[in-house]
DNA sequence: AGGTATGATACGGTTTAATGTATCAGACAT
DNA sequence: ATGTCTGATACATTAAACCGTATCATACCT
């Protein structure tokens, strides 16, 4: 298995979970199907560039070239703007908010 | 061929000319043959993840995943930051300054 | 207990990436 | 004209992705 690639798809994986979308929700959405997903993100298979690209849009993340240089400051951007993007469920859909 | 890659690997084929890199340097740089450069470069053959992430790096590039509303932030980040990396070509190697 | 959703895994089959080597045409020198 | 560097391309072979489907254990919920 490719090493250098683990880190992306860890990072994949954390943001499917982190979206409460299930590996056979995404696997609708990209056009993969929910074993190939399993076996990518289990480091089983070593997905096609294009495989993991079809992956991450269906989670609205993008796949950017950066030179290494910038990387530190672009990943401080994306931190400080992601916080805000998604500030916290507030509520669960399913809220046991019984009383009138 | 997937065309969703193709944005990347002209960007890679952009930096790789960039740098003043031949493909057969690069290969060697690289771990891939020249050959499988060229097919990647003309779209003739779909890479695979980390032969992507291999070519990337050996032009020191990164591959990072970034949401997509925060694309065009990152975008902008590096290209102001890359214009100072390489500030100007100031004299071309063979300029055809010619008269006098 | 029964129903449902999850992720991991297996198997068979097709497609395609990847390697290695070798060649070719074009540019650009000497 | 010869040599050299470039990128594109051809070919055969091996390895692996990818699909489809089906199953399994787990967990959770009624």
């Amino acid at each position: 298995m490719s090493y250098q690639s683990e880190r992306l798809i860890a990072q994949a994986r954390a943001a499917r979970t982190a979206a409460g979308v299930s590996q056979r929700a995404l696997a609708e959405r990209s056009g993969l199907t929910q074993s190939h997903i399993s076996q990518i993100e289990t480091g089983r298979m070593e997905p096609g560039l294009s495989s993991f690209i079809d992956m991450t849009r269906a989670l609205d993340l993008e796949l950017v070239l950066v030179p290494k240089k910038l990387v530190p400051g672009v990943a401080g951007l994306v931190r400080s703007q992601a916080a805000e993007a998604v500030p916290r469920p507030a509520y669960s859909l399913d809220d046991g908010d019984d009383d009138a």
